[in-house]
DNA sequence: TTCCTTGCAAACTATTTGCAAAGTG
DNA sequence: CACTTTGCAAATAGTTTGCAAGGAA
């Protein structure tokens, strides 16, 4: 992230359709470029809004689509948030959880190891084994 | 719960109506019943069906709406596991999070009151006030 | 040139709603 | 009786899919 060519995880996100032996469309593109941006977990009606202002053709059927690729081959992850249509993230870091601040709708990203290990321990306890977790707090901005 | 009067809590869900001035219909007592025996999460067409052989004439959209005021009085809970429809639990006892087994869809319950004081750290030390939070485990049996 | 991908419209799933008829307090 | 609730059908929101045309390797 210092010589800024592909501007972050775009070229990342394109190896991954490569490598899967998908094409690299001109829609295509536009979307991976979007995602790999990041900072905010947009639904795919917002994606089809950025991605139409760069390329007027793209239709929301192919966001659908290559959402699902893309989550397919664990590129990118799919948030059902309370209420709310799904909305997307690019996969490139560590696991995290999240906060949904209900009046602005923002996501904001945290990780508890130790929250982690407590769940491990519950499902041990139960006799499960964890395949997938979700931990969502939804809240508002404390005013002091 | 000694003796055993309208079997459990279906009486306290119809004293939840009663008291918000709304009426004990027909459909909404076998409803009732229905949610009051407990013991697992069903979806609302299966509420549908176990309703439909008491009381034939039911309709899935009767089903709906008792949903929603009865989750507006508070009386039970409305949960939206990963993928599936929403299910619908008596909200009787405290607070819990729950385990969806993946191969069968049965939900197991559980608490933990370490990992709740956690996710009230976390939100404080992020500048938020909690209102309400999901935590899902997603697992499947350990066979050992 | 082959096979993948696209846009569009239609299909789908889960849920909600308008309306006239039926039921409750 | 007055007002609520019901069943039905139609509407809605979000997402998926069939198909013929267009595009990537």
């Amino acid at each position: 992230m210092t010589d800024g060519r592909e501007q972050g995880g775009a070229g990342e996100l394109e190896a991954v359709l490569r490598e899967a032996g998908l094409r690299i469309t001109r829609q295509r593109r536009t979307i991976l470029a979007i995602l790999a941006e990041g900072g905010d977990h947009p639904d795919a009606l917002a994606l089809f809004r950025r991605a139409s202002r760069q390329d007027p053709s793209i239709s929301l059927s192919t966001v659908y689509r290559t959402m699902k690729v893309l989550e397919e081959k664990g590129a990118i992850q799919r948030h059902t948030f309370e209420g709310g249509p799904a909305r997307f993230e690019h996969a490139d870091g560590q696991h995290h959880d999240h906060l949904i601040d209900l009046d602005t709708g923002d996501v904001v990203e945290f990780r508890s190891d130790r929250i982690e290990k407590l769940q491990e321990e519950i499902a041990r306890e139960l006799g499960y084994e964890i395949v997938s977790h979700r931990l969502e707090l939804y809240g508002r901005r404390r005013r002091d």
